[in-house]
DNA sequence: CGCCAGGGCCATA
DNA sequence: TATGGCCATGGC
């Protein structure tokens, strides 16, 4: 097969299935949630989330003080950067203009304190279903172990992936979405690789 | 105990 | 442009 990206996106559809994935009820909960996971385990993301109780809203959010705000997504680690971030990017979520267009709604988030590229394409992909691929620190340990050069910086690695796949949220949401299902369940575990769908793209023998 | 997790900002060279 | 220090919690 000539084109490895497809190639990787079809096996792991095929194995894993479309996961329909991004752990949220909301769009505006995939907003917090992108936020609060930047460097930390999603299950401290889980734990901040919940301390919400059963709002968790834009209004919510803009009505409580930082320290108040820290306080509540304090299990979520960094949590008085993280308060502030949440407010940026809350409050440029109700001025914003719908009906920008991918790129430039890119540029919007990308010049908020705290949405950085990953932060910005995970909303952009997970919250508005717009076609802009997510790279996170799964996607380059996948593509390392798969020995797959796709380049040497986040732009490019993004482009990379899309330029070899259908220009589609849809698909870009599903690859994402397999590639971190299926490095949860196998590659921070062992035995890793029994089973593996991997294994005949894979240069370790084990990991 | 130490390591690390679905990053990003900022200072420095 | 490319590193390095920093931010902080909870699981293992």
């Amino acid at each position: 097969m000539k084109n490895i990206f497809a190639n990787l996106y079809n096996i792991l559809l095929k194995h894993y299935g479309d996961p329909h994935w991004w752990p949220a009820k909301t769009p505006y909960e995939v907003i917090v949630g992108a936020i609060l996971t930047q460097n930390t385990a999603w299950s401290n993301v889980e734990r901040a989330i919940a301390s919400f109780g059963e709002e968790l809203s834009p209004g919510r959010v803009l009505a409580l003080s930082t320290d108040e705000l820290a306080e509540l997504i304090r299990p979520a680690g960094f949590f008085n950067q993280k308060a502030r971030y949440l407010k940026e990017v809350t409050a440029w979520l109700e001025r914003r203009d719908p009906t920008s267009d991918t790129a430039r709604v890119r540029e919007e988030l990308l010049s908020l304190k705290g949405v950085g590229r990953e932060t910005a394409d995970s909303i952009l992909l997970y919250a508005f279903g717009l076609p802009s691929f997510v790279v996170d620190a799964y996607t380059a340990r996948l593509l390392s172990r798969l020995n797959i050069d796709a380049g040497s910086n986040y732009e490019a690695v993004k482009a990379a992936f899309e330029e070899n796949l259908p220009p589609d949220a849809e698909v870009y949401n599903r690859c994402h979405a397999l590639i971190v299902v299926h490095s949860k369940e196998r590659c921070r575990k062992k035995p890793i690789c029994a089973g593996c769908p991997l294994t005949d793209m894979c240069v370790y023998d084990t990991i």
